[in-house]
DNA sequence: TTGACACATTCCTATATGGACATATATTGT
DNA sequence: ACAATATATGTCCATATAGGAATGTGTCAA
């Protein structure tokens, strides 16, 4: 199988950045696309395309207005990241583990 | 471009249910590769691959013990997704937004 | 009506996936 | 030395990207 589509869920739609950037710029309320082609500095039908992934999850919705179409953030969606990321807020300040990571691969490494 | 690798960062990495699972149970504490394989009911290939990509964005570490091999989890790697996600934490109580954007789209097919 | 504007869709391509399967490597017990 | 065990890696394949470029569709203004 190939890697999940990233329509699937919130999960894969938000692993890419621009997406995220994306929200960023609606977290600051209802833009029409052109303003998001601004904001990112990528080309139209890039954004578009993006946006339609940022609908079929939900974390978008449309409205008409005259020939723009104006875009809100939904970020219902995201809770179910939220949730699951929240039982592991509490672990992370090992100090050392990243070290230790780094010197157990090097050990490897060398082994070869 | 194609989509990011997995290796990107923990969004890319963590955007896969598999290796959630994995992280899931290896919150319980230190884990050889085997359990995790009986956790999931996966094939050991795919565990190991699994475990690879997060080893690689730093989500757990590898320690050797004899011929087994023990991983940790290392949570710290989840930090900026769940800095990035508390931004919308307040927002998502809007109960007629789903709503909404059903019937927009609705709109919108019936129109081709 | 015609043209300009805003946005969406389609086609193309390079790239990477996740699983199935086979095989390599390392360690232990006998 | 050898077999069994634990884990990692490599190969194959179907599938889906993200961006670039071109084109389609709908709406406004003159």
């Amino acid at each position: 199988m190939a890697r999940a589509p990233t329509t699937t869920d919130a999960f894969n739609a938000v692993a890419e950045p621009r997406r995220r950037q994306i929200l960023d710029v609606l977290s600051a309320g209802e833009r029409p696309v052109n303003d998001i082609v601004a904001a990112l500095g990528l080309a139209q039908p890039q954004v578009s395309k993006h946006l339609r992934v940022l609908r079929e999850v939900g974390l978008v919705h449309a409205r008409d207005d005259g020939r723009r179409r104006l875009y809100r953030l939904n970020s219902r969606p995201l809770k179910p990241i939220h949730d699951w990321i929240q039982t592991y807020e509490a672990s992370w300040n090992d100090r050392f583990d990243a070290f230790d990571d780094v010197v157990n691969d090097l050990k490897r490494e060398e082994g070869r």
